[in-house]
DNA sequence: GACAGTGTTTACTC
DNA sequence: TGAGTAAACACTGT
C-alpha cells in the first residue's frame, strides 16, 4: 500500500522519466475516479501541456504541467489510495524489464484495472491502475492544489521536522493511542500502516500505547526512528507487500526489512518471541510483546 | 463457495 | 467534539 516512501519513490521515478514530455491525448475508463468529472474535460485540459516536474506532499503525487503561452500553470494531482499504480513505458504496452506479472501490475498494458492512460508526443505512455477503484486524479488550479494539500501536516522528511514540532504535535491530543496519533495525517504527513508499526517497533514501544504515557526518551527515540525507517525504505524503493509497484512495474526492496509489519505468528528478528497480530484504530497492528512495552 | 481480511480517506452517526 | 464505523471496490486466503 504506498505510503511515504512509496509515493515517492513513484515521484522520483516519473519525474526522471517524464520531464518536458508533451501530452498527446488522454484516454479515462472511469470519469468518477477524475475531475473534472468529464473525460472530454478532463483529456482537453491536459492536451498539449507538458510536464514540468513530478513531486510529492503527504501521500500525493503533484504534476506540474505548464504550456508555453499558458497564462497560469495547472496541477495534476494523483492519489494511489490503496492499490493504485502509475506505471511509465517507452512504448505502447511495451513489456516490462525486470518486472513480473501481478494482480494490478505488471505486464501487457492496459489491462481490465487500467482507467487512465496519458499518451505522450514520443509515443512513451503512462498508465494508472487501481484494481479497488478508490484513487483519484484531479487536474486543478494553483489554489484548488492548495486547498486540497495544506490540510496535510508536517512532512516527517522535512527539515522543519524537529523534534520540539514532532512532540508538540504528538502531544496535542494525549488521550489518544500512539497509533492513531501517527496515522493522522493533519498531524504529520505520509505514515501508514506499515511505517507506523515498524516504527513503534523499533522505539521499543505498543502502538497501543496512549500519548500521555510516552516518556521524553520514547518520543525522542521516535522521532528518530520515524525519519530512519522512512529513510531506508525509500532507499530500498518502498515496500511492495502487495500491490505496490515502481513506476517501471518493478517491485520495491523494503519487504526484507520489515520486522513486524505482515510478520504475525513469526519469530521476533530481535528476540524471537513472536510477532503478535491485532486489530486496533481500524488496522491490522503488528507488535513483538517481548520488545515492545 | 462463502466470507473475512487487506488499508486510505471521507462521510456519517452517536 | 471526538470516537467509532461504514463505504468506496476487488481480489486473496481460509
Amino acid at each position: 500500500m504506498p505510503e511515504l516512501p512509496e509515493v515517492e519513490t513513484v515521484a522520483r521515478d516519473l519525474n526522471r522519466v517524464l520531464k518536458n514530455h508533451v501530452i498527446k491525448k488522454v484516454v479515462v475508463r472511469v470519469p468518477k475516479m477524475i475531475l473534472p468529472l468529464s473525460a472530454e474535460d478532463f483529456g482537453s485540459g491536459l492536451k498539449t501541456w507538458s510536464i514540468e516536474k513530478v513531486s510529492r506532499r503527504a501521500k500525493i503525487i503533484v504534476i506540474n504541467l505548464s504550456k508555453p503561452k499558458a497564462k497560469a500553470k495547472k496541477f495534476l494531482l494523483i492519489h494511489l489510495k490503496m492499490t493504485g499504480q502509475l506505471i511509465w513505458m517507452p512504448k505502447i504496452g511495451q513489456a516490462v524489464i525486470g518486472g513480473h506479472p501481478q494482480p494490478g501490475g505488471g505486464h501487457n498494458l492496459p489491462h481490465k484495472h487500467t482507467h487512465a492512460e496519458f499518451h505522450f508526443q514520443d509515443g512513451s505512455v503512462l498508465y494508472f491502475n487501481d484494481m479497488r477503484k478508490f484513487g483519484w486524479l484531479k487536474l486543478v488550479t494553483e489554489s484548488e492544489k492548495e486547498i486540497i494539500l495544506s490540510p496535510h501536516g508536517v512532512e516527517p522528511l522535512a527539515k522543519d521536522f524537529s523534534l520540539t514540532i514532532f512532540t508538540n504535535l504528538i502531544t496535542k491530543y494525549p488521550n489518544r493511542t500512539l497509533k492513531h496519533t501517527l496515522l493522522d495525517q493533519k498531524l504529520i504527513a505520509g505514515l501508514g500502516n506499515i511505517y507506523v508499526d515498524e516504527a513503534c517497533f523499533k522505539t521499543g514501544v505498543l502502538p497501543t500505547r496512549p500519548v500521555h504515557t510516552l516518556s521524553r526518551s520514547d518520543l525522542t527515540k521516535l522521532h528518530q526512528e520515524i525519519v530512519a525507517v522512512l529513510k531506508l525504505s525509500i532507499k530500498k524503493k518502498g515496500t511492495s507487500a502487495r500491490n505496490y509497484v515502481r513506476a517501471d512495474g518493478t517491485k520495491g526492496g523494503f519487504v526484507p526489512y520489515l520486522n513486524v509489519y505482515g510478520r504475525a505468528g513469526l519469530a521476533c528478528k530481535q528476540c524471537g518471541n513472536l510477532i503478535s497480530k491485532t486489530k486496533h484504530a481500524g488496522r491490522g497492528t503488528h507488535f513483538c510483546s517481548k520488545c515492545q512495552k
